[in-house]
DNA sequence: CAGTATCCACTTCGATACTG
DNA sequence: CAGTATCGAAGTGGATACTG
């Protein structure tokens, strides 16, 4: 047994996995990790932007996906959205406190995957090579 | 502007997302988010498990999703697997430490969706109230 | 500008059956 | 026990066209 595995076994299921099914944590999970979700709230960590701007500065994403996403954080009440009634409409975005609380460990999320974004690659290739014609992905 | 916004700007874009895609990044959160990894992963927390350990600890997972699961984690090099010869077979699981130091940050994540399930409940509730026939999801 | 509406491709997941 | 193989349902995302 290794020495790594510190004792985190109570403090891992404070709610009860082993008994109840997943007690709402995958909800949160999933949206963290749908495509564009942590980009968004990325985004939005920098202050309060326009969905045009919201698009520009996230590269790649589609109208609709973006629409999408901002209306899920919406109501995950971890971003608010004010529409001006000007013409053309103007619509702005923003952190709830909640939403901004999720950046914390978004952004410690985000070191990690970077910290060891090379080892992982190794890993996968690695793991490719002794693995030739293994369809996993 | 809200006080809640800290400056977390710098910090929180590490990689330069402004001006790369996304670094990576997402490959780590994919695979966060995706339906069984963290539960996977919360259970080898606890310690050595066998295949069919883990099935049984994770409530609702298929024969499937299980193999798939730990094979994903294999390849990103969170997870080891062990094939023992008998017979039958034997194979037991067991975190790297890699996949160690990923538990500190799903713990976390666990935590927060815990201390706010319910603020993200109602949030939720309050949303399609407002918004009737409105398919988000 | 800030969306909606449609359609389609692709992926993910679950159920079932079978195997070394 | 620990998988693999196959199939089908559902979900997710992208492209494009249109609107107040």
């Amino acid at each position: 047994m290794s020495d790594s595995h510190i004792q985190v076994t109570a403090s891992l299921d404070p709610c009860g996995l082993d008994e109840h099914p997943d007690c709402g944590i995958r909800d949160v999970l999933t949206r963290v990790g749908d495509k564009w979700s942590v980009l968004v709230i990325v985004e939005l960590a920098s202050g309060v932007r326009r969905f045009r701007e919201l698009q520009r500065g996230i590269d790649g994403i589609s109208q609709r996906m973006l629409t999408l996403t901002v209306r899920r954080l919406e109501r995950d009440g971890l971003v608010t959205r004010t529409v001006f009634p000007t013409v053309p409409a103007q619509v702005t975005y923003e952190l709830t406190a909640l939403g901004n609380s999720l950046t914390h460990l978004v952004k410690q999320l985000a070191d990690w995957s970077l910290d060891h974004r090379e080892t992982i690659a190794r890993a996968r290739a690695d793991y490719d090579a002794h693995h030739p014609d293994h369809e996993i992905r």
